[in-house]
This record gives C-alpha cells, structure tokens and sequence, in this order.
DNA sequence: TCATTTTATCTTGACTTCAAGATAAAATAA
DNA sequence: TTATTTTATCTTGAAGTCAAGATAAAATGA
C-alpha cells in the first residue's frame, strides 16, 4: 500500500493525555502551530511518568535515582571502576556541586572510596568499593527486569521505531548549544 | 518493499550518547536484555536537554517552567481562565504543598488572584489576572516557536511516528499505578 | 623561573519539591 | 442532628540542585 497523506483506514489512537491538553489549545488559540508542543509535551510527561516507577526498584535498595545513576555509571566504566569526578558529573549532566554533595553521600555509605589521583592533585578519583560494586550488581538486574515492565505493553516495532526517532531527537538536541 | 526482521540495506543511524552507554553494559554485562533501559534512556535524556531550552523562553519573559505551567493550564482550560488548586496540581503532577508555594509566588507577581470559591468554602480558586493573561498571551508565541525550532530536524513523517509510538509508551505508563 | 590563565573541585546560599502532619469544610452515616 | 470519614488545602522540615564565588593545582606565556 503506498503511503497516503491521510487515510480513512488509518486507526485513530485512543487519545492521551496530551491529546487533550492540544486540543484545548486548539480551541483557545486556534491560530498556533502545535506539532512541537505536542511531541515535547509527550516526552516530558512520559519521562515524568517513568521516573518514580524507575526508582521505586533502587529505594527498595536503600538508594535514590542520584546515587544509583553513579554507581552504574563507575561500573559501567569497567574495572577498576574508577572515574574523575569532572567525568561523572559530565556524563550525568549535574553540575560540580551536586557531584560533590552525592560522592559525600556515597562515601558515608560505603559505597564509593575517594583515591588520590596521581596524575592530578586537584582531583581525587572516585572508585566502586566492594560494598558498592557488589551491590550495583544486585541492583541491576532488578532495575533492568522492571523497566522491561514498564514497556512490556510496546511490542518489538513500535520499541524500534521509538528508539530511532528518539535517537533523531536527541542529535537534534545535543547538537545546539544551550 | 516487503518489511523484513534484518535488512542489509537499512541505513545504520549515528549513535548517539545513549548508544555509548549501551555499548558499556553490553560489554560488562552481555547477559542482560538492555531494550527497555535504552528507550527510557533517551526518554529521561530527551527530556532533560529540552527542559533548559525550553525555559529559555520563559525566562526571558520573567517567568520560570513552573511558573508558566500555571500560567499556560489556566489559560487554555479557557474563560474565565480560574480552576481549583486541585485541579491545576492534578494537572502538573505535582503536590498541593508545592502548588501553593507556586501560587503565593504568582500571585506577589500579579499574575493570578486567588478568589472564594462560592461552591467549597475550603479552597480558594486561582484566577489568571488581566495582567497574568496578558503575560501568557504574549509568551506562548514565543514558546511555540521555540519549539519548533528544536525539532526542525526532525522531518514531518519522523515526528509523526515519535508521537504515535510515545502515545503507546504514555497510555503504557499511566495504566499501572505508582 | 615567575606571572597569568585555565581547570577541577568544593563551598555557600537560595530555591523548588516532596512527604507527612495539621486544619477546616464537606459529605456520610447513624 | 451529631459523629465519623473524606477532602482540599496549607504548613513544616528535609532533600537535592544549581549558580556563583573561593581555592589550589596545572598549563601557558614571557
């Protein structure tokens, strides 16, 4: 079947609820282009609606989406599980300070060791104590079992075709400086 | 062209930063099943680089993402632009303590008026201001052209499948409870 | 080598949000 | 009508974040 502009066969989606939000839009301010508005407003909300449902797996852990996105992050790296603390905030998108309040954290729970770095007296590296590494790896599988859950209801193709145009956003919004 | 499960001439997309941490886990874990954590990665990505950019807008107008939330809900929910706290912080998904914080803000601003509510002596309904109206009128042009220029890469039949497949992924997420 | 500039953190203070408890009005039950 | 339960906020105190300033080490330049 060749692509068509519109097509009366094409099922309508049970609206959401950012349908409903677009078309009170539509009504009030009838004059406004809202493609935009509505993929951004979709994005935020699923992100905001993933969020709690994510975490809730690390709170059973005795940790806090923060805490638990830099261990994954020191294990992730590989061994030795070691990283500058400019390259964990980097990648997590946080701001120095906040770095620093979480590897305070961390470290009173054993989770993480402060090393001096060698090759920088500025810095001291962050390193995955056993405690910590051991428990990333409980953690992890459970995290990734429930976010199977939660998209257990997306079959296969509307998973790829998700992440592809994600994907597409996302160069999108990395490439323009902020 | 039939759809096929593997084809050799689909293009490879550029990977992104998610595709990178994937690689990660797939080299220190190859056991786990990564399809769920790569979508609701570049969900919580996506989200998080828009977020800056979008306020952008809003804070060149002297008011921050919460503040126009407000704002925007109580106009396009349409005259006489006045709901119930409840009704706005159901909306946002946020709690009644920080809609009050966000509404004695808006209203030292000028920008709401908080009136009796002749039905239920127990709230005090939030009405947009002339002022406050006049804000949002102006904002919103802005804010929706900003919009589209965040995602002026993306082609229309791109955008069109990234809202399909992320009305799935809502209607997935606000099924089950918390 | 010595001064200057750039980096890599850490510190501080302000802000926003949330969870949990306190209040008061509305809805129900007896 | 009176007691009980449910609602709709508001209040309070604890967290987590950020921006901006303070420090100290590293990199550059003269």
């Amino acid at each position: 079947m060749k692509k068509t502009g519109k097509n009366k066969n094409m099922k309508t989606p049970t609206p959401d609820a950012v349908d409903h939000i677009i078309s009170q839009w539509r009504r009030e301010k009838p004059e406004l282009e809202l493609k935009a508005m509505e993929v951004l407003g979709r994005l935020k909300r699923a992100s905001a609606l993933q969020s709690p449902k994510v975490e809730k797996v690390f709170l059973e852990y005795g940790l806090n989406q923060p805490e638990f996105d830099v261990l994954a992050t020191l294990r992730r790296s590989g061994a030795p599980y070691c990283l500058a603390p400019t390259a964990l905030f980097s990648t997590l998108m946080v701001t120095s300070g906040t770095m620093t309040n979480r590897m305070m954290q961390l470290e009173k729970k054993g989770l993480i060791e402060r090393l001096p770095n060698p090759e920088d007296a500025r810095s001291k590296l962050v390193k995955l104590s056993d405690k910590g590494f051991e428990l990333i790896e409980t953690v992890l599988p459970h995290h990734v079992q429930n976010g199977l859950n939660l998209i257990a209801k997306l079959d296969d193709n509307t998973l790829k075709t998700l992440n592809q145009s994600l994907r597409l956003l996302l160069h999108a919004l990395e490439g323009d400086d902020l």
